[in-house]
DNA sequence: GGGAAAAGTGTTACCGGTAACGCAGATCTT
DNA sequence: AAGATCTGCGTTACCGGTAACACTTTTCCC
C-alpha cells in the first residue's frame, strides 16, 4: 500500500483542472467559478487530501503560520495560563504555536531562538524585553513581526504588552504604609525574568522612601520562585531580622510558602505580620484569609498580545505598546 | 539592504564547494575531509547561515523534527509541569514542540490534530487513548510515531506512557477503609480525559465493595476541576448527604477547594471529614495537615514519553508499554 | 457593436534543501 | 601489479506548494 498522501496535482487530476486552480479554491483567493469550487471540493474530500503546509510555507515565504512562543516556564505561576491563552488565540485565527522554555536563563533563550528562526516562523512572542547581545542581533537580523510581553515597554522592539511592575510595587508599598506597616521586608529570587520582580520592588520601596520609612530588608535567593523558596526565604529573613511585621514577596507561590513558614513559627497574618504577594494566583482561595496582591489579567495578556501579533502580521494597524490590568487586590494577610 | 537569509548555495559558492557537500558537513552525515569541514564550518559562521528547517523537512520526509503535543489544559493540574519537561527533553534531543490544547473535547482534538498533520510532523503525543472516529482515521492514515500519555494502555495504539488510574483508585479506597471510614462520597467533573478520574473512581469503588461498604455518594459537575468546583462540589454533596464521613476528590486542586469549603462549614479534617485528592499537586504545602493523595510523576511522565517517541522515530528499540509512579501519599486529612 | 475590463484558468519558474547515484583518484589486498 | 574497495566530492532530480504572468472567454459600457 502507498503510504503518500495524496498531493494538490492529485486533486488537481481528479478534478479535472490545474494544481493552480485547487490552490485557489483550497486557499480561497483568485478568481473561479462556484462550479469549480464545487468540484475541487468534493475531490479533494474524497481523497482525504491533507494540504502539506511546510511545502506552502517554504514555497511562499508569506504563508507560514507558525508562531514561536517562549516563556520562562509552564508548570508554575500565570505562564500556563498566559500559553493557553495565547494558543487559543492563535488557534482560532489559523496559527500554530511552537512553545519554548528557557528557565530565565538567556543562553537558552538564544538557543531556543536560533532553532525556531530556521523554521522561518510568521512570528514571535517572548518574555521580557531583556535579550543577549546574540538574541538581539538575530532578531534584527529575522525582522519577523515581534511581541514582548509581561513588562510593559514603552520604547518596545515591535510591539509590547505588558504590565506596569513598578506600578504594582509602588500602590502595594503605599498599602503596606497604609495599613501602619514600617518595619518591611522583601523576599525574591534571581530567577526573575529581567524588568519585573526586581521593578515590582523598586517601585515598592520607592513608595517607602516617600513614606519616609526605612528601606526594605531583602532576602533574594538564588532559586526559583516557588512555594518553597518562600517558606525558606521568610525564615532566613525573619531569623535575621525578627523585627519585622510585614514582608512582600515576589509572587504569590512564595507568599503563600511564607505564610506556611510564619504558620509553623506561630505568627499569623496580618496580627503578628503581614504578608502580600503579586499575581493573584487561584491557589490562594484555600487561605482562610484571603491574600494581600496584585491580581494579574493572564488570559487576557496572552489573548491580547497573540492578537496584537496577527494584527501586526497581517499588517492591519495595531498600537506598539498595550498595557494590561493589574489590580490591587487589598485583601486581609497585611 | 537585502533581507534574504544566506543559503546553502552562497555558503557552498563561499567555500568553494557544492551545496551537497555543505549540506553534508552540516549534518555530519557522509563523507568529507577534515580541510573541507573547516572551510565549510568557517564560511558558514562567517555568512551567519542559519539553516532553513522547512526546506529541510519537506525536502527529505524524514528531516522533519516537529513533534505535535496535544494536552487538556495548560493552566492547572499536572500538565504544566508534563509539557514542560517534554519539552526539555525534546529540546535536548534537537526536536521542536508544537502545542494544542483541547479543552477535553474530542472535537478540538480533531481540528488540532487535522491542523498538524498538515506540518507532518516527525512524532505525536496525545493526552489519554480515546479518540473520535475521524481521529482514529487520520492517525491511522498518516502513520506517525505516537505516544499516548496520562493513563496506561496495555494495548496501545503505539506507545502508552501513563499511569495506572484504577490501582490509585482502589489503594485510595483501601487506605479510607482502613482509616475507618464508611460513609464515603466522591466529587468530581466531566471535563474528564477518559479513562483517567472516572476509571480511578472505579477503581475506589472496588476496594469500598470488597470491603462491604455501601456504594460512595456521588457529585459530577459538569465543569472543569479546579478549586472553585471542589468548593461547590462538596457544598452540594454534603447538603444532599450530611452523613458522609469522607470524600474523595478527582484532583487535589478540587479537593484543596473541598477542605475550604469544609473549614467554613465548621468541619475540620480529618476529625469531621477524611479528605482526599489526586495528584501530589505542590500547593498542597500550604496546608497545615499534609493533603491525603496520589502523587504523580509528573516530570518524569513528560521526560519518559518524549524520550520513547523519539526512540520510536529513530528505530530504536523501545518498550511500547511504560508505567509512570504514582505513589499513595497516606498523609493527615483522612 | 466594438473596445475595455473582468472572470476564469493554465504555464512557468522557483523556494532550499536532501536522496540517489556517479566518478576519479587513493589505498588496500593477495 | 591488477582488481577491489574506499574516500571525497559533484550532478541531477525532486519534494508540493505559490507568485507572477499570459491567455481566452465573457460581460460591460457608451
Amino acid at each position: 500500500m502507498d503510504k503518500r498522501k495524496p498531493s494538490l496535482s492529485e486533486v488537481a487530476d481528479a478534478a479535472g483542472v490545474s494544481k493552480m486552480t485547487v490552490s485557489r479554491v483550497l486557499r480561497n483567493s483568485g478568481r473561479f467559478s462556484d462550479e469549480t469550487r464545487e468540484r475541487v471540493m468534493r475531490e479533494a474530500a474524497r481523497l482525504n487530501y491533507v494540504p502539506n503546509r511546510l511545502a506552502a510555507a517554504f514555497g511562499s515565504e508569506t504563508a507560514s503560520t507558525l508562531i514561536g512562543v517562549l516563556v520562562p516556564r509552564l508548570s508554575s505561576g500565570l505562564f500556563g495560563e498566559v500559553v493557553e491563552a495565547i494558543d487559543l488565540a492563535l488557534t482560532r485565527l489559523g496559527y500554530q504555536t511552537m512553545i519554548g522554555t528557557f528557565e530565565h536563563r538567556p543562553d537558552q533563550e538564544e538557543v531556543w531562538l536560533r532553532s525556531v528562526l530556521a523554521w522561518r516562523p510568521a512570528g514571535l512572542i517572548l518574555t521580557g524585553r531583556a535579550h543577549s547581545e546574540a538574541t538581539r542581533a538575530m532578531l534584527a537580523a529575522a525582522t519577523v513581526p515581534l511581541v514582548e510581553i509581561w513588562d510593559l515597554n514603552t520604547r518596545p522592539t515591535d510591539i509590547s504588552v505588558g504590565i506596569n511592575h513598578f506600578d504594582c510595587g509602588h500602590e502595594m508599598g503605599r498599602l503596606f504604609l497604609s495599613r501602619g506597616r514600617r518595619r518591611i521586608g522583601y523576599v525574591g529570587t534571581e530567577a526573575d525574568t529581567p524588568g519585573t520582580g526586581r521593578v515590582r520592588f523598586d517601585g515598592f520601596r520607592r513608595a517607602l522612601a516617600d513614606g519616609g520609612v526605612s528601606d526594605a530588608r531583602q532576602e533574594v535567593l538564588n532559586d526559583r520562585p516557588g512555594f518553597y523558596q518562600g517558606y525558606y526565604g521568610a525564615q532566613n529573613l525573619l531569623s535575621r531580622h525578627p523585627e519585622l511585621d510585614s514582608i512582600y514577596f515576589q509572587n504569590d507561590a512564595m507568599a503563600i510558602g511564607g505564610l506556611a513558614y510564619c504558620r509553623t513559627a506561630g505568627l499569623s497574618a496580618p496580627e503578628d505580620i503581614g504578608i502580600a504577594g503579586w499575581g493573584g494566583m487561584d491557589a490562594a482561595v484555600i487561605l482562610d484569609r484571603r491574600l494581600t496582591t496584585t491580581k494579574i489579567a493572564a488570559r487576557a495578556l496572552g489573548k491580547t498580545a497573540a492578537e496584537a501579533l496577527i494584527a501586526r502580521i497581517r499588517d492591519e494597524p495595531v498600537s506598539d505598546t498595550i498595557g494590561i490590568d493589574a489590580l490591587l487586590i487589598p485583601g486581609e494577610t497585611v
